[in-house]
DNA sequence: TGTCCACTGGAAGGGAGGGCTT
DNA sequence: AAGCCCTCCCTTCCAGTGGACA
């Protein structure tokens, strides 16, 4: 018994609904992926030749988010795992580029996902990429195995690094006498393989495996699947799973975004003190969840494409429902005067708004006008509560108050 | 048909900040 | 301490461009 502090009541009095919060998770591996057996089988087949150590070929697979492509892969992890618990034949490694995206930082991550002992360990900066290499190669090359190396997102590398990184990892076979690496490439951009240089395409895309997007029949049944292990009985309204489902496969069948919306909702029935869960509860678990996601962006931009976005809300205020990039430029210099920073020169804020486009944050196209010019035409695509939320922020609280000083008309 | 605007977007490079090696 | 390396954020320079207008 631990003694009551101010978390008591809360433990004792919240109604939790869900048994097991962490089944929701999208990053949790079920026993059971429906409607990806076909998928499975394909993978497997592929690669089971690892586990008597023959190089199975390098795998690209694509598909949109939510696809189930890395629960697959996952999933095909720990069975791996089962069937060479000492990891005697083969190894499996998974990065993700999005969260890793240098060449040394993915090159970091593969060796120290493989090097065991701790004098080898190779630091996390400071050494050149040729030097990691040839330690990793060396170090794959002694342990006498199959190294399966699954690239996560592997287009977020591509896009800032160019396909070198995939060049030394797919023509690292040419250096390793006993060993053999096989490359799992998991990218959501169809035309991934347009962009890589033909030396690279051929080698990782050996085989190439399609993820569709899935239905609103089989959505249905991945969210059965999870919510069968995740509530009781009567828990969840009849209309809720299918209600989720219509909801995200109008948005591409994105896997992942209905169970987040399936949680969200359960987190606001159990916080609200609701016995089950309805289809109102989903209705607000669908703005919550876009405006999380929204917010955590906003959260972590850096100063200067804060100002880009807050010039562009300005001048949306102010009823330019769309604008140029030298409207967005000329408000974000006041702006940087205002609160006392140097701006940046032109040509990096178009990056940065074609930054925040990416982000979802606003809608940027290039458009010519003739005679007045080509240049990006600027729309905010983003929810009010963001802009809230970046007006909030202390750097800009006094912004609205800043007025110019007068100008001296110095040539 | 040619002009011309307001940029776009590629390329090269700098420099600060992280850290290793000798 | 000096000499490297890699990454990030930024600048400078500049050729290229879609399409309204003369």
């Amino acid at each position: 018994m631990t003694e009551p502090n101010i978390f008591t009541q809360y433990l004792k009095k919240r109604n939790t609904l869900v048994k097991n919060k962490k089944i929701l998770q999208s990053s949790y591996t079920p026993e059971n992926l429906p409607h990806r057996d076909d998928k499975i089988n394909e993978i497997v087949e592929i690669i089971a030749p690892s586990l008597s150590k023959d190089k199975p070929s390098n795998i690209l697979i694509i598909g949109k988010t939510g696809t189930g492509k890395t629960a697959v892969m996952n999933y095909i992890g720990k069975e791996l795992k089962k069937a060479d618990p000492e990891e005697e034949n083969c190894t499996f490694i998974y990065i993700n580029c999005e969260i890793v995206d240098t060449p040394y930082g993915i090159l970091y991550n593969i060796a120290n996902q493989i090097i065991s002992d701790p004098s080898r360990r190779i630091p996390f900066t400071g050494w050149s990429l040729d030097k990691i290499l040839s330690e990793l190669t060396n170090y794959i090359d002694e342990k006498n195995k199959i190294f399966i190396i699954v690239l996560d997102e592997i287009d977020r590398s591509f896009q800032k690094n160019g396909d070198d990184i995939f060049y030394y990892l797919t023509s690292i076979n040419q250096e390793l006498q006993n060993s053999r690496v096989s490359i799992i490439g998991i990218t959501n951009n169809t035309k991934f393989t347009d962009l890589l240089s033909t030396r690279i395409k051929s080698r990782l895309g050996e085989e190439k495996i399609i993820f569709p997007p899935y239905s609103v029949e089989q959505l249905q049944d991945i969210l059965y699947e999870r919510a069968k292990d995740a509530f009781d009985d009567g828990i969840l309204e009849e209309a809720v799973i299918p209600y989720c489902a219509a909801l995200t496969a109008q948005e591409g069948g994105d896997a992942r975004r209905a169970l987040d919306l399936l949680r969200m909702s359960a987190d606001i029935a159990e916080r609200n003190g609701d016995s089950n869960i309805t289809e109102a509860h989903v209705k607000s678990a669908k703005n919550k969840v876009e405006l999380d996601a929204m917010g955590e962006i906003v959260k972590t931009l850096t100063l200067h494409s804060k100002i880009v976005l807050l010039s562009i809300i300005k001048n949306t205020e102010e009823g330019q429902s769309t604008m140029i990039t030298g409207d967005v430029y000329s408000r974000y210099k006041y702006f940087c005067e205002a609160i006392g920073t140097p701006p940046i020169t032109q040509r990096r804020v178009g990056d940065l708004i074609t930054e925040l486009d990416m982000l979802g944050i606003v809608h940027a196209r290039v458009k010519s006008f003739g005679r007045a010019g080509r240049t990006k035409e600027i729309e905010l695509s983003t929810p009010v509560q963001i802009v809230e939320l970046l007006k909030s922020d202390e750097m800009f609280k006094d912004i609205e108050k800043y007025k110019p000083p007068k100008q001296t008309t110095l040539m």
